[in-house]
DNA sequence: ACTCCGATTACGGAAATCTGTAAGGACATC
DNA sequence: GATGTCCTTACAGATTTCCGTAATCGGAGT
């Protein structure tokens, strides 16, 4: 089993949480934790200088702002940066999210290891995960995997630019004028009123407002 | 000091923060876990009548809602009904709620002996109003005491509630009917008006899509 | 009792949204 | 070349949003 863990959350408690798993559950004790991004980077980065690396990282994704300033704000960026002084390092993300779109993209595009979604029963995931990846495997959180992934929903650049500008409190007007200024086509607020409708189609939204919470709570936004 | 407690936390790990902050840093170990809120109670309503009560409830506010059935959905039910039984139970509240009108009514209206924000330095905080509330006090967080409320915008549930129907492409006649329907005052489109526009200003918001898309990301709907 | 203040309510008007119909152009297929 | 489809654009009308003004009501206060 892995001897040498390092934890990254903000929230003290939930911190505490998951050492008390790691050592009652799973048999870890050599715990180090972090409750700031770069706090976290600078005690892996130490470690892997003094050629006591760790095995692997329990990270969360948001990490709450307070008076300390952090160059990285969130667990992406602190991901990204221990990926690149020791790429075979196995990687855990422990959160709140539950977006399949953004659990997805973590996988793909940052190759952890696995994710655990904070929620009721999340021991034994994180058990089974961690035990799960010290074998080798990629572990998933079951609600991605029971996802049924028919409902997928191709948006092209376009419609996700209107849906930013939307967003961003823009009128259709508005949106219609940049379109002209920036020479972008189609540019006619008829067009983009009929782009918007099938929107409301795809997404089975009753408005513009309704299109937007439903798009952020997918993660697209 | 307290001997015997209950802990009431639906997230299994931090339930485990809990109680590994209440053993390596208050010295209490005779404590007992609920994830469910009628699970929390029956435990206590046993340990009363066995003549072995608990001297201390810790419990959360919100609970998830899964397979199990609850009569009781949310901690101030569950508060309600142990205080019926035990009216001098000491409770504290451990929480992510921060709107100071809603954590004073918990003192108010429930006399709860302590509240702890779930932060990111709640461990000291936890600390604290443990050892506060031993002593007889009513421990406030700081993050009410300080008083700092100028850049905090204090939603009341009214505007939750009117947040999350237009997040859910209601329109302001449809709100105004259901608020009639439910006998919920105030229930005038004038009204109703008023209070949106407000937010606008509170959160800068240029119309309803923007005022939605702006409270998704900071998390409040 | 009095005023002051905030919340609620009513009403109106300009602007924006939403939903139709219809016409024109690009493009592929037969 | 004829045909059909898809995308773009124009326009029009009903509805909704947004933002004023103004009247009303209830509580809190010197």
């Amino acid at each position: 089993m892995f001897t040498k863990v390092l934890v990254a959350e903000d929230y003290e408690i939930a911190n505490q949480g998951i050492v008390k798993v790691l050592n009652d559950e799973v048999g870890i004790y050599n715990i180090h934790e972090a409750q700031y991004c770069d706090d976290a980077y600078l005690k892996f980065r130490k470690a892997h200088q003094d050629k006591e690396p760790f095995e692997l990282l329990i990270t969360d994704l948001s990490f709450k702002e307070d008076h300390k300033v952090q160059t990285r704000t969130s667990g992406i960026e602190l991901i990204q940066d221990i990926r690149n002084i020791q790429p075979d390092i196995n990687i855990i993300v422990y959160s709140q999210e539950s977006r399949p779109d953004k659990i997805n993209m973590l996988f793909q595009k940052l190759n952890i290891n696995g994710f655990v979604c904070k929620g009721q029963h999340a021991i034994k995931d994180l058990v089974n995960c961690i035990q799960g990846v010290y074998k080798g495997d990629t572990v998933l959180p079951t609600e991605v995997t029971n996802e049924n992934t028919d409902n997928i929903i191709n948006l092209d650049d376009f419609d996700i630019m209107l849906l930013e500008e939307l967003a961003d409190g823009f009128t259709k007007k508005e949106i219609v004028q940049k379109l002209k200024k920036q020479k972008i086509s189609p540019n006619s607020e008829s067009t983009i009123d009929k782009r918007v409708s099938k929107l409301f189609d795809d997404f089975k939204a009753k408005n513009t407002t309704h299109l937007v919470a439903i798009v952020k709570d997918l993660g697209l936004l």
